[in-house]
DNA sequence: CTGAAAGCGCTTACAG
DNA sequence: CTGAAAGCGCTTACAG
């Protein structure tokens, strides 16, 4: 039905092996590669990928698994892997796991099963933890978590320096109680935690944090609540861009002005971010190159599986804007943001 | 080196045939199917999908194209039709074309020689309307941008019909001098084009229109330059979400009050169109029904492939937030939005 | 440079 | 229910 190599080479009246090689860059003579390129044409044929990975047993794909490609932090990582992985001739399997440690398992397991050169994996604190990157048959390399094991290369962001420039920049403001909003089931809500309570206790104050489920509406829930609470913190900062959404969702619903009555900061440059009256402090994660360099790191460990693993370790960057304002300042500076 | 169905066979004194049906839901006796299960747990081995696919001629894969997986409409609607997708034990290959012709006539070739079972496919324009489904070897489902040609299924928002109900809106609320901001490459921005079009002109208004690259920055140049001018529109509605992020961070750079000076609505209800002060009235397109119908369709086609080709057109959902408030009322509604 | 042949790891009629 | 055999569409030593 589908014409194949075969039918190529009888058009052309060549072998089989001279239209494989013609189609790579094998050694064929100019004439015979003209030819193959006519009956090619003329054929309309297409290479079946699917035999040339079971024969040449190089599939050229990666999975990319990632809780949600709908949070903009991995939908952006994503896209910068994509391009790069399609420019270097390989596809891109994609996963999105809830955090699900079953899904995660599974997916795993897929992947196995399609014989991918590699894999790039945001995993649960759980997953990352036991993961025995040798028995899967093929390397990883971990994005956004870090693993207890160290047998994996990865791409991570300086959670905890970034969490406590953010309580930093807070207590320069003038802030004292500050909340921590994290997410229950990473690694990267973990390291984050530690740095914002690293940075509270340099300054002899007490870190009051909340543990959520990684969803917006999770976060919702939880901020209106806090924010009811007679202790309700004077600054608030949350952990990653869908928690911080949901904590402005809250924060808006409450009426509470910011960040008069409450200051609000957290992680990553989402586009809202900017356009909300004030503006909100964020640290940027350097997306496109987290997503560039875990497919390049990737790549280069395809190339040289006995290079001992390496961690790229890239710094976020804080963008105060009006949600943060200094205390004082807030009536003599307006809200203009930063 | 990684063990394949011989290996197991062996192992379970039994031949592949019967391996490979224990793994099916082929006839096996309990006594052979045990041994095998035994076999597969002791040696770990995974079935090798390229050479199920090869023998098969089943990929169970389909491709899913669009222009760009950070557009959140895309984000939304690829994570449905892959959890669809999943479910029904089928692998989505996703592509980004940029809204490029040529990357999408590679990426159609690439479905070629994966074998898809078929594709989900938001074409530009130009693509759509050359498109020979016949020719390709594969069903396809467009998705957001329906083809002149309609020889292939399609899951669509009523495009004029939501362009339409914007500008009544804007109009009920006392807006005259509307500007309607469109992209120059989806069959899409010449829908909503048209139904803003027929709305303003029903009214006996002019329908002042730009259409501009389909990006956030090109949207912002645009919006920026239009503001500026002598006949800048006292009111604007942007045709995609992109578009519509790009148009409000040229009126915050600008300075403009909304919607006092310049009201402003869209499509597509993204999560920052709520906390901005005040809302941005939008159109919320069903994009988890988009996505799941699509991939239902999809599947269904596969069923019965001589089945007539079926257009599901989907009603978009007017969401009247602050942006867009009544021109008289404003002073005394303030800004609380609907 | 070229061709004949083996074989990647499966599934699926075909016999029994 | 079970096995031996053919073959999916390629690539790649092996000879020439």
């Amino acid at each position: 039905m589908t014409t194949s190599i075969k039918d190529v080479a009888r058009l052309a009246g060549v072998s089989v092996a001279t239209v494989s090689r013609a189609l790579g860059d094998g050694p064929v003579s100019p004439a015979l590669r003209a030819k193959v390129e006519a009956a090619i044409a003329q054929s309309g044929y297409r290479p079946n990928l699917s035999a040339r990975r079971l024969r040449s047993q190089h599939t050229q794909t990666i999975g990319l698994i990632v809780s949600d490609i709908r949070n903009p932090f991995f939908t952006a990582v994503s896209r910068a892997v994509e391009d790069v992985a399609y420019r270097a001739g390989m596809r891109v399997i994609l996963c999105n796991t809830d955090e699900n440690p079953d899904k995660e398992a599974m997916y795993l397991r897929l992947m196995q099963e399609e014989r991918v050169s590699g894999v790039i994996f945001a995993a649960t604190r759980a997953t990352a933890d036991s993961l025995d990157a040798a028995a899967l048959g093929f390397p990883v390399v971990l994005i956004d978590r870090a693993g207890a094991a160290a047998s994996c290369d990865a791409v991570l962001l300086d959670n905890r320096r970034a969490a406590a420039q953010l309580v930093e920049h807070l207590l320069a403001a003038g802030y004292r109680r500050i909340g921590g909003l994290f997410g229950n089931t990473s690694s990267t809500g973990a390291e984050r935690h530690a740095g914002f309570v690293e940075a509270m206790q340099r300054a002899g104050l007490p870190a009051p944090a909340r543990f959520v489920a990684p969803s917006a509406a999770a976060a919702q829930t939880s901020v209106a609540a806090w924010l009811a609470e007679a202790d309700a913190p004077e600054a608030l900062i949350a952990s990653n861009g869908l928690l911080l959404l949901g904590a402005a969702k809250a924060v808006r619903a409450a009426g509470f002005a910011v960040p008069e009555r409450l200051a609000l900061a957290g992680f990553d440059n989402d586009s809202w971010t900017e356009l909300t009256e004030p503006g909100v402090t964020v640290i940027e994660q350097p997306v496109d190159d987290i997503g560039r360099e875990a497919m390049e790191m990737l790549l280069e460990r395809l190339r040289q599986p006995e290079r001992p693993p390496r961690k790229v370790v890239l710094a976020g960057r804080l963008v105060a804007r009006g949600s943060s304002l200094p205390r004082g300042s807030i009536n003599a500076a307006g809200r203009s943001g930063g």
